[in-house]
DNA sequence: ATCTTTGTTAACTAAATGGTTAAACTACAT
DNA sequence: ATGTAGTTTAACCATTTAGTTAACAAAGAT
C-alpha cells in the first residue's frame, strides 16, 4: 500500500528529522529513529535526502530561516529603540514557547560546526547590526538614550531574551520551579525584560 | 616503557577525557580519541573508569564543580546587590575566560539529560536563590534598589553573564568580530554588563 | 496491455564503536 | 630470584549505524 496521504513523504521526513534533530542534535540523533518517527522505511530517507548530513542540514536551514524573521526586526525595521526592545522581547518570547528546541539547536549546533554560520550567511543579507548600531548613536547624540554602546546593547538584548530558554534546566533547578512555573516565569519576562533594559538605557 | 611520569594516568585520562566532551559532547565523543589525546591504550579508559558514561560522569561533576563556587558567590556572600554584581559580573568573565568551553558543555548536557541536575543537587547544598531574592526584596524596601523581582533579576544576571560565551558564533557573525574582536567585547562587558544592570535597577 | 518512471521495502554491507580478554610488563615486598 | 598485585597493551568481540541494493509496487504515458 503506497502512501498516498496527504501529506507528501518528504515532508513528512523534514518534520520527523525537525524533532529528532533538535531534541538529539546531529550526533544523537539516528537515522532508524527518524524513519520510525516519520512511520516510513529507513531507506527513503537517502533516497530524498541522500546523507545523514544533507537531511540535517536541510533541518537547520529551515531552523534558521524560521528565527531570522524575528531578529530581523530588531536589526531592520522603522520604529526607535525603545519600541523595537518592546516589540522584539514580546514577540520573541511567544515565538519561542512555540518552537522550544530552536534556540538551543542552533546554538548547539553552531558550537559543533561554526562553519555553518558561513553557509547561512551566503543566503541571508540579514545578520547586519550596522543600522542598529547607527541608530543608538543617534538616539544617543539626540539625548533619547544614556552613552550605550549599540553591539554591547544588541548583545544584552539577545542574552535575556534567549539566554532563559537554553539554560532552561539550570533555571528550573535554581528557581525551585516545575514546568508550569518556569512557564509563568517567562511570561512575566514579556514585558519584564522590556522594562529592565529601557530602565538601564533611557535617559531620565 | 611504563609511563612512570609525574602525573599518574588516571589524571591524564581526566584531563583528555575534559578536552574531548566539552568540545564534543558525550554523543559527539569518542573513546579512542580520548585514548589518543591522553596518549594511552583505550583499554585503560574502561580500566579507570569502566564505562564511557561514568567517564563523562567524573568530567561534569568536575566541570560543575569548578562553576559552583562562582555562583555561590553571588547567591551566599554578605555584600550588598550591588556589589555583588559587580564583583560577580567581572569575576565570571575572567573565570569563563580561562574556561571557554565550559558553559556551553553544562548547558548543552543538561539539556541532553535534565536528570543531571538531580545528581548534583544531592551533592552541592547550593542552587538556592531564597538568600538573594530575600535580599532583594529587602533592598527594595529600604529604597537602595527599584521595585525588582529577586528570580527576574538573577535569571537577567546569569543571563547577561553567560549567554555571549554560549552563543559566541552567533555573536561573532553578526558583530563580524574576529576572535581578538570578540574577547576585546568580552573584556569590556566586564564593567559593561555591571553598569547596564545597576543602571536599571538601582533608586536613583 | 505494457512500458517507464517514480516511490517503497526488506535484506544486506562495511565501517565504526564501546567494551572485553588474556597475556605481558613493572615495581616492590619477601 | 621469585611471587604478587597493580598496570598496560594488542587483539578481539558484539552491536550499532549510515548507507546500498535489488526486487517490487503504483501510476501514468503510449
Amino acid at each position: 500500500m503506497a502512501r498516498t496521504k496527504d501529506k507528501n513523504t518528504e515532508e513528512q521526513i523534514l518534520e520527523a528529522a525537525k524533532n529528532v534533530f533538535q531534541t538529539k542534535g546531529m550526533d544523537g540523533a539516528r537515522m532508524q529513529e527518524i524513519a520510525d518517527s516519520a512511520g516510513i522505511n529507513k531507506a527513503m530517507l537517502h533516497y530524498y535526502y541522500r546523507s545523514k548530513q544533507l537531511l540535517f542540514e536541510a533541518v537547520f536551514k529551515n531552523a534558521f530561516s524560521l528565527l531570522a524573521p524575528q531578529l530581523n526586526k530588531i536589526l531592520n525595521d522603522a520604529s526607535s529603540i525603545e519600541e523595537k526592545v518592546r516589540n522584539f522581547t514580546s514577540n520573541y518570547i511567544t515565538f519561542i514557547i512555540k518552537h522550544p528546541y530552536l534556540p538551543n539547536f542552533i546554538i548547539q549546533e553552531l558550537n559543533r560546526n561554526p562553519d555553518f554560520i558561513l553557509k547561512i550567511q551566503e543566503n541571508s543579507t540579514l545578520l547586519n547590526i550596522e543600522k542598529f548600531k547607527t541608530q543608538v548613536t543617534l538616539e544617543v547624540n539626540q539625548g533619547i538614550l544614556k552613552p550605550t554602546k549599540g553591539d554591547q546593547l544588541f548583545i544584552n538584548i539577545m542574552a535575556l531574551n534567549i539566554f532563559p530558554f537554553v539554560a532552561k534546566p539550570l533555571i528550573k533547578a535554581f528557581t525551585k520551579e516545575d514546568e508550569k512555573g518556569f512557564k509563568t516565569l517567562m511570561e512575566q519576562r514579556k514585558t519584564e525584560v522590556s522594562e529592565f533594559i529601557i530602565n538601564s538605557i533611557k535617559q531620565h
